[in-house]
DNA sequence: AATATTTTTTAGTCGAGGCTAAAAATTTAT
DNA sequence: ATAAATTTTTAGCCTCGACTAAAAAATATT
């Protein structure tokens, strides 16, 4: 069955939402990323449910099916890919793709998608650590850790960020903070949480705990 | 103003119907190509009209505005080059981009289609030797002739197609007639207006005056 | 010049995907 | 356990871009 635009944006922000969370997901979350009012909301969701691709019980909040996890499954696949292309082959920052990719991901062409991975080697993740799916749909498996969560004194490597809003992505660029950036917490100040952490071997800086939250890392 | 995928369409198809004539175009002619019916095309006229990128009178047809020529060549822009992109790239064939460019034309971010350009050392032409406006929209002059009106014994290089259908393409490729090709006519029958052409100094082939006619070289 | 044919427009309708305002259900607070 | 607050749904409406059927204008034919 084809899908519209609109449905597949709905699937991928429920899909997106399922990520952080075992609950179901209820329609002013879906209202608020899907940039709509909730009443619009619970429309889309009674048709998604008759294509039967989410379980939705009124006023129980929704789930996305195997068929509806396989298709947004499909565009997070085709956006982490056009991201991965932006940034590597188009040259743009991290915090500019997003808005891009967010229209290519509806660009209908197995063929193409699977001939763009090919041409980008088969990235196992987006410029922001993001898991890209293969063909088949299935998520190579990356353990990450919050920064926030880690001992002091331990080497680290930023692998990826929970949140990739623009401002936040551009406070990490100008705090020398990318991909593959070698860490270490030097001092977790106790008062706010905040840490200060080596980056690439300088002098250690100043970082909020709600920055820490979202850096990804991996030990080691 | 912005421009819906729609109205884009309408541009876009009025322009390359008003590339072939110098009359205003007609209402079917359009519906034609817009794969809608006439009563839809007739709407949609009126609104672009109101928003002033065409000029329409009823009964009359419709010819672009210097406005609406702009944002025509700009999907035109974006169509071809994407379409050097599917084909230099991704490894398509030149009878496969059609449809994937018709999605692609609609991606909106000049930055990106600027980049693309460069990324693809800002070709000329695309893959079937139409040519690709400049971001300022200035289209490189290209005078191309059609196969059908060469001499006999004039050595010449297919630079294009004048239709871009799947079938006629494939058609080209089963006969070694690909861009670059050197061509040279060594017959023409005036019973049907066929031709015999030896590509790439190989043993002439025979060529029907339609095919001729869709064929584009130039001199030399 | 009158009539037949073709093209185009008008009028009314539809589905997709939004919206607001009001009602109903659920959750939280007293 | 009730009342208050919040969330979600319903009902009714809107715009976009299609459609069909019928009317009107333009063009072609005799």
């Amino acid at each position: 069955m084809a899908t519209s635009f609109a449905e597949e944006n709905y699937l991928k922000i429920i899909y997106r939402l399922s990520e952080s969370t075992l609950e179901d997901i209820s329609t002013n979350a879906v209202a608020e990323l899907t940039q709509t009012k909730a009443a619009s909301v619970t429309d889309m969701l009674r048709k998604l449910a008759e294509k039967g691709w989410v379980n939705y019980q009124k006023y129980q909040g929704v789930r996305l099916t195997e068929e509806g996890e396989k298709i947004a499954l499909s565009v997070v696949r085709k956006h982490r890919l056009w991201e991965v292309f932006l940034v590597d082959k188009m040259g743009f920052n991290w915090d500019e793709v997003h808005e891009i990719a967010e229209q290519l991901e509806h660009i209908e062409s197995e063929a193409l998608i699977n001939k763009l991975d090919e041409f980008l080697d088969f990235p196992k993740t987006d410029p922001h650590g993001d898991p890209i799916p293969n063909k088949e749909g299935i998520l190579p498996e990356l353990s990450y850790v919050h920064l926030s969560d880690l001992k002091e004194n331990k080497a680290c490597v930023l692998m990826g960020v929970a949140k990739d809003s623009a401002v936040f992505l551009q406070l990490l660029t100008r705090l020398n903070l990318s991909l593959g950036a070698k860490l270490m917490v030097k001092e977790i100040n106790s008062f706010d949480r905040s840490i200060s952490v080596s980056i690439n071997d300088s002098e250690p800086v100043f970082i909020s705990h709600e920055v820490a939250k979202n850096i990804l890392i991996k030990l080691g």
